[in-house]
DNA sequence: AAGGCGGGGCG
DNA sequence: CGCCCAGCCTT
């Protein structure tokens, strides 16, 4: 009790003013909760005002394509977020009238939405005492409390879940589970923490310690697979070009591209030519190829390095239908195909 | 229990 | 260059 009261007042002082902060309406908070999984505020802020200027309530988001909602996304990561964020809009739109489930039960049975962003809503928008557990408070309550239990372990889900569940205050969850994320984001960060205005530091065993740098703890970190693409990129003589939606599991699922032959090692134009993945998808005479960047882009995703060749492809006539180059930006794409085309002069 | 899923910022 | 970010879902 003391620890969160501390914690409060703390929080009362130092607080960001963030958009989603000045309501309770939970679709804004459950829109912003999902934008931030694995995401820092800087960098989902812009998405946030674009969303709620698009679609200012639960009703005009279920009426959306899941396109246009990752037309939006595009550039934010986590597609699957935008695909299930459109389910369950339409969910709630549909089924519940537009009115979000109230309790953390209810709310996990949203798409999406998961132990942290049920309780993350439940506090905050219907004050139900249930603590929440994200990378800011699994690294607050480890150093504070020092427990080496790696985060990323079942026992330590479990043990640092009921530990932050003991720690809550019931009067004020919202404010509590807010100001335990704030301090983590802003005071107790991965990287140099401010310990020397800490108002914990007295009594932070990592502090006291000198264990700062080894809490927490993580186990392993992820293997980097290397992936090589080729992109067609069609050129016809009306101006158009073809593009495809990624379908089924992998990277981008919903997103589109460019025609792609995927091969194991980086290859010349003599190799393409002669895929069978390049042949299904050129006429065997009259086309034109052109290697665009002789050095390959490297595309780095958290788990994969993707080796990137584009390959201008000009003919007369597309094998099948195409797009106006001038349409290219109504499709929502990867990064690494929304860079080439700010970079190719169509 | 482990692996897949984005993109960006920071030291 | 590695780490981590208001995690979730599938296998």
């Amino acid at each position: 009790m003391l620890f969160s009261k501390n914690l409060i007042r703390w929080y009362i002082e130092n607080k960001r003013d963030l958009p989603w902060r000045r309501t309770n309406d939970p679709y804004k908070v459950w829109l912003s909760e999902i934008m931030l999984q694995q995401t820092r505020v800087a960098q989902g802020m812009p998405y946030y005002l674009k969303f709620i200027n698009a679609f200012p309530t639960v009703f005009d988001l279920a009426r959306a394509s899941e396109e246009e909602v990752l037309k939006l996304w595009q550039g934010l990561g986590y597609y699957s977020r935008a695909r299930n964020l459109q389910k369950a809009a339409k969910y709630v739109a549909e089924e519940l009238d537009g009115n979000f489930p109230n309790t953390y039960k209810g709310l996990l049975s949203l798409k999406g939405v998961g132990d942290y962003t049920a309780s993350a809503v439940a506090s905050i928008c219907f004050k139900e005492p249930v603590a929440v557990v994200d990378g800011n408070v699994f690294r607050v309550l480890s150093r504070v409390f020092g427990i080496a239990t790696p985060i990323n372990s079942t026992e330590g889900k479990k043990q640092f879940g009921e530990l932050a569940q003991k720690l809550i205050d019931k009067k004020n969850p919202s404010d509590h589970n807010q100001a335990l994320m704030e301090f983590g984001a802003l005071q107790c960060t991965p990287q140099k923490p401010d310990c020397l205005s800490c108002p914990f530091s007295s009594g932070c065993i990592a502090f006291n310690q000198n264990r700062i740098a080894e809490l927490p703890v993580k186990l392993k970190k992820q293997k980097i697979k290397k992936r090589h693409f080729n992109y067609l990129v069609f050129l016809s003589d009306d101006g158009e070009t073809l593009v495809q939606q990624r379908r089924g599991k992998g990277i981008w699922e919903g997103l589109y591209e460019f025609p792609l032959v995927e091969t194991t090692a980086e290859i010349g134009q003599a190799d393409l030519v002669e895929e069978e993945a390049y042949r299904e998808y050129a006429q065997q005479s009259s086309e034109e190829v052109v290697l665009f960047n002789e050095t390959p882009v490297v595309h780095k995703l958290s788990h994969q390095h993707i080796h990137t060749k584009f390959w201008i492809v000009n003919c007369e006539n597309l094998p099948s239908e195409g797009v106006s180059v001038k349409e290219l930006n109504k499709y929502p794409v990867p990064v690494l195909i929304e860079n080439f085309i700010d970079t190719f002069d169509f």
